[in-house]
DNA sequence: GCAATGATACAG
DNA sequence: TGTATCATTGCT
């Protein structure tokens, strides 16, 4: 009865835009500390490749926030932004090359209640945004660095078994003083 | 259009 | 040690 499967190290460790493409329709999972689960289909992705990638966080190098997207793929990378909101990311590439897909958008699934106490929102808003999730997740510091390929872990990606949906693909984000030519990479996917 | 809110990175 | 910046969100 098993036709979901865990995410592995061989899945993350591809060329991050294929990890990224591939993980639109996945389910991401988050055990809860009273065991119950929240889940969501991922509905749009974002690419940060390499230490030439001036959008990359890895741009000047390994620092201590940066420093596990140096690291082994399938490893979350959670950092804090304008002072405010998580972001959740998902280490890719060959240990030693900086990498990562930022997750923007899932589909709520399980535990759409705890999400809407979270939220203080309706399901529509609940998830569609990187920092909307993380706070439908509770995902935060503490979230950081957690290998996703560890069976023990309480957050992971499941393969549903389905094919990739169709998708756009356009430049990336929030990334608006990063020059040319990294500003117009088409390095955002999102389902339509 | 813009404030919230704090960690980070880098200059000096 | 000071400060500009920030892979966003929600309210005006």
């Amino acid at each position: 009865m098993d036709r979901f499967s865990r995410l592995d190290y061989a899945f993350y460790s591809q060329p991050t835009l294929i990890v990224a493409t591939a993980l639109l329709g996945k389910q991401l999972v988050k055990t809860e500390e009273d065991g119950s689960i929240l889940s969501g289909l991922i509905t749009e992705v974002e690419s940060y490749i390499g230490t030439e990638d001036l959008a990359c966080h890895a741009r000047n190098g390994p620092t201590k926030r940066n420093q596990v997207m140096f690291g082994p793929a399938g490893r979350s990378y959670v950092y804090l932004t304008y002072g405010i909101h998580w972001m959740l990311n998902i280490v890719t590439e060959k240990d030693g090359f900086p990498a990562a897909v930022l997750i923007r958008g899932v589909n709520p699934v399980d535990g759409i209640q705890v999400m809407k106490q979270r939220r203080e929102s309706n399901q529509k808003e609940l998830s569609d945004g990187p920092a909307k999730l993380t706070q439908a997740f509770g995902i935060n510091r503490d979230w950081n660095n957690i290998n996703l390929c560890d069976p023990k872990s309480d957050i992971y990606l499941n393969d549903l078994g389905h094919q990739t949906p169709v998708f756009a693909k356009s430049p990336r984000i929030g990334i608006n003083r990063t020059p040319e030519p990294w500003l117009s990479k088409l390095w955002n996917f999102k389902i339509i």
